[in-house]
DNA sequence: TAAAACCTTGCCCTTAGGGCAAGGTCAAGC
DNA sequence: GCTTGACCTTGCCCTAAGGGCAAGGTTTTA
């Protein structure tokens, strides 16, 4: 038996972050002393493994509940999980694309600070930033 | 005169993101009617102009309204500006290089998703996640 | 003159927790 | 047995940049 703060300890986590999937379904609620602390037992290490890899691979709590729900209710989750592998990579060319985008902007606006640098150019805010070309956001 | 409204459409803005600008002293507060109507002069245009500009450059509020504030102070912000710009490219080249190592994962755990469903395999939870390694956030 | 379109402020919502406060509980050392 | 420190509980406010809605006032248009 574990309080929340050996459990999350163990998995690499906040206890606050523990409790926080807890109230958002992500984890069963655990048994409670009679003080009304939380008591884990070992089980619950590799679903909040679980939950930490996913959140790594860039899938949201509330994506993570999908499978975890659609897990706990006797479903096969593979191929909700593939599909939201492949959402994000798709995701993630889009957003290295824009950021792409993003730095050549990024990088003209930065050349023309130093020209205008170099003249002792000075415009409404610089006008290093009027000049940027519109982009997607970050 | 614009009202608030009028003076956002014409800077490609909402109104509430005008209204946001001027709480937190982006902008100044304008005059008001008798009614308590915001009312804008076109002077108004360039700098919520510049906000955008500079937003879409990825600056947050923060690092914008530090640079107005510069500028309204009778300084010459380039410094300011190209100081944030660098560390916003450099910023970038972190975020693109964190999604590209991301990418990788994610489409090792894809690749792995594929094997394990051939195989009819099933872990705790399919098993594809697990066995991603832990990376970056996107 | 009445309706439509606009304005005002204020509040709640979003992600994934962090931080703090007030108060209760457990384990170790003396 | 008692104290002290470490831990736990809930609850609230905070983050960025607004979106959405509500209740009510104003202006413009038909």
């Amino acid at each position: 038996m574990f309080t929340v703060g050996r459990i999350a300890a163990q998995a690499g986590l906040s206890p606050k972050a523990v409790r926080l999937y807890e109230a958002g379904g992500l984890i069963d609620p655990p048994e409670r002393t009679a003080a009304g602390y939380r008591t884990y037992t070992a089980d619950a290490v590799p679903v909040l493994g679980f939950i930490r890899q996913a959140q790594a691979l860039g899938l949201s709590l509330k994506e993570i509940k999908d499978i975890l729900d659609l897990q706990r209710s006797g479903e096969q989750p593979c191929g909700l999980v593939t599909d939201l592998l492949d959402k994000h990579l798709a995701d993630i060319d889009r957003r290295i694309a824009d950021l792409q985008a993003l730095r050549t902007t990024l990088q003209r606006a930065r050349a023309q600070a130093d020209q205008a640098a170099d003249r002792g150019d000075e415009a409404v805010v610089c006008r290093i930033i009027e000049n940027a070309a519109p982009t997607a956001e970050p």
